[in-house]
RNA sequence: GGGGUGGUAGUUCAGUUGGUUAGAACAUCGGCCUGUCACGUCGAAGGUCGCGGGUUCGAGUCCCGUCCACCCCGCCA
């Protein structure tokens, strides 16, 4: 029989009983994690709850009745106790916080039983990821996975604060909205009193807290949760949070001001890091040109190098056929990477692979100039204007990349984040924040032949840049900005457009024609008419970010109930079907299914 | 849509060249044990080798298909 609480309440909680408390009676609740008996006269318990864990000590001559119930407890059972705190003299255990103390128990209540765990919870062990998952409320109890999870909440907490301080004002916007072309792919929710009609659910709150600054609540901020129906991946999952703000009145020094502060803070109180700041910023042209992305790892001193003029002459047709066809030729140097085996190489070339390239051609530097791989088709015509730019050293592996630019970047970019975990050359306790400023407004989609919004179709370009709108849109930077922590983005915003004649531009590039800008956002254009006021904001994906203070590996290592990689979720086994009358009722019906 | 890794006892794993009754540790159950702390110790029980087909005298092992979990590319303004 499962016992109610009644009166048991703890007086303390299982972390926090020190060597002040000995001799004080106390009351302790929680999950036996352990309970080891040694015969006759003594059983040891460790007592869990979120707080931390205590030894509770049962003696078998002084309370035989208590010690018999007590022999009895199992693994994950809920108990409550009362006793005495004692000291354990030489008997402490260093390990543990409480470890100096011990609770000699003289009334045990067993408030539940538990059945056998399909895995131990300790944080040592690591089971299979799908009974994790499956039995999520038992992998919560392990204490890596709940301090992420506390580390979560605190993280919250210091950004309302902080906001809260600047003015800014939580406010809340609709789950249920309406689909809008461009983004990512929505969540629908079918409209029962509309047959045949959608709502979505929000891939972000963009517009909503665009209009809040046309009512003129002109700091707002929401931690809200977001949604896209794409393909997952251990930094992506289809429901995430933003930390979402927005202000009008403001530019962009400001915002980053404000954000500095964000993240400091945080840093600051949830893991005691101080940071400077401001922090450095890089514009995207140069993020390209020299890490190869434009999230890049800013914690290492290794670049690409631009190697085009200089193997202008050569003959590995490699390198003059990517050339030819208007490509380009970058380069790695990896410092010391002579030693790098065929298989290291073969390994990196995998990842450039990957990312598109054909190959990876390599060379090492010797005293003699350069040696094996493409060697002898470069030596003689290019090596030493190579040398030259590359500043390169005997001992050195030189990588190379001859493609159309954004392969070559792709694949030397990502072969660089290997490189560098290889060599050792990234410092685990170094926090390298970079905002990267001046994003192209637009990118050229070749399948879809159209132009495609870089950031999303409410950027504002640059002022200067407004002319170029219809004659020449991949000139057109925008007032956009990300900002980069390790290599990953945690965030990104921009200064937003607040005139209906420059959104309508905007828009007709993007090829959405006044009818359709019309029927899809005419409820924007129309609220751009009515004084709104210059703006802008941008969002931090708040899972991401706890990632990263917690070195997870996963966001579902931060995220109490998260989803697999097929989107489902193991516990409540969602997604699933429904009745046919549910369906009946929303004027549904499944049709393909036998394709699938 | 594509590439890769894994799936054997409740759990984590081992399983040789295709060959007798599929093993270990932990967990579980029972006994012993008065200072353990991942307690120790003795014993017991525990298997749809993910699933379906095929090859073979014989399949955990080889082949084909499929499902699930994970990592990556595409996709994710």
């Amino acid at each position: 029989m499962a016992e109610f609480i009644d009166g048991f309440l703890r007086s303390h909680n299982c972390g926090q009983l020190t060597a002040s408390q000995i001799g004080e009676q106390v009351t302790l609740v929680g999950w036996v994690q352990d309970h080891r008996s040694l015969g006759g006269g003594h059983l040891f318990v460790v007592l869990r709850d979120r707080y931390g864990v205590t030894q509770l000590k049962f003696d078998g001559e002084a309370l035989p009745e208590v010690f018999a119930t007590a022999e009895k407890l199992r693994s994950e059972w809920v108990i409550g106790v009362r006793g005495a705190v004692i000291d354990r003299g030489s008997n402490a255990n260093a390990d543990l916080p409480t470890g100096g103390i011990e609770v000699e128990v003289h009334e045990l209540k067993i408030f539940n039983r538990s059945a056998t765990p399909p895995f131990v919870i300790r944080d040592e062990i690591d089971a299979a990821e799908n009974l994790r998952l499956t039995y999520r409320y038992l992998d919560l109890r392990r204490p890596v996975l709940a301090s992420n999870i506390i580390r979560r909440s605190r993280v919250v907490s210091t950004v309302r604060r902080v906001l809260e301080s600047h003015d800014f004002l939580d406010l809340e916007t609709p789950m249920m909205t309406r689909s809008t072309p461009e983004g990512a792919r929505d969540y629908l929710v079918p409209s029962r009193v509309h047959p045949g009609q959608f709502y979505a659910l929000p891939q972000s709150p963009q517009l909503f807290k665009q209009l809040y600054m046309v009512s003129g609540f002109d700091r707002y901020y929401q931690i809200v949760r977001c949604f896209r129906d794409e393909d997952l991946r251990a930094d992506r999952q289809p429901e995430f949070t933003q930390i979402d703000i927005e202000a009008s009145f403001i530019d962009t020094e400001t915002l980053f001001k404000i954000c500095e502060e964000l993240v400091t803070s945080v840093f600051a109180e949830v893991v005691g890091k101080k940071l400077s700041a401001p922090f450095p910023r890089l514009s995207y042209t140069e993020a390209m040109s020299r890490y190869g992305v434009d999230a890049p790892d800013t914690r290492y001193e290794l670049f690409l190098n631009e190697l085009s003029a200089a193997v202008a002459g050569c003959e590995f047709k490699v390198f003059t056929e990517a050339l030819a066809a208007g490509g380009v030729v970058k380069a790695l140097v990896v410092p010391g990477g002579a030693g790098f085996s065929r298989k290291d190489i073969t390994l990196l070339e995998d990842i450039a692979k990957a990312y598109g390239a054909k190959g990876l051609a390599w060379t090492r530097v010797t005293d003699n100039g350069f040696d094996a791989g493409i060697a002898k088709y470069i030596e003689a015509s290019s090596g030493a204007a190579i040398r030259e730019v590359l500043g390169c050293a005997s001992g050195d592996l030189l990588l190379f990349g001859a493609d159309a630019l954004n392969v070559v970047n792709a694949a030397l970019g990502n072969v660089r984040k290997e490189v560098a975990a290889k060599l050792g050359l990234i410092d685990p306790n170094a926090v390298n924040l970079v905002w990267v400023t001046e994003f192209p407004m637009f990118e050229w989609n070749a399948e879809a032949q159209r132009w495609h919004a870089m950031h999303h179709p409410f950027t504002s370009p640059r002022a200067q840049d407004m002319p170029l709108l219809s004659e020449n849109p991949g000139a057109v930077l925008a007032q956009a900005y990300d900002l980069v922590l390790n290599g990953v983005e945690l965030g990104g915003g921009s200064i937003r457009i607040h005139d209906t004649e420059v959104q309508s531009q905007v828009f007709q590039t993007l090829g959405i024609g006044p009818e359709e800008a019309e029927e899809k956002f005419g409820f924007l254009l129309k609220a751009l008419q009515f004084g709104a006021p210059p703006h802008g904001g941008l969002a931090f994906g708040l899972d991401r970010f706890v990632m990263l203070l917690c070195g997870a590996p996963s966001l579902r290592d931060v995220i109490a109930f998260p989803k697999t990689n097929r989107a489902t979720d193991l516990m409540t086994a969602a997604p699933s079907s429904v009745a046919e009358a549910q369906l009946k009722e929303l004027y549904l019906k499944t049709v393909g299914l036998e394709e699938k």
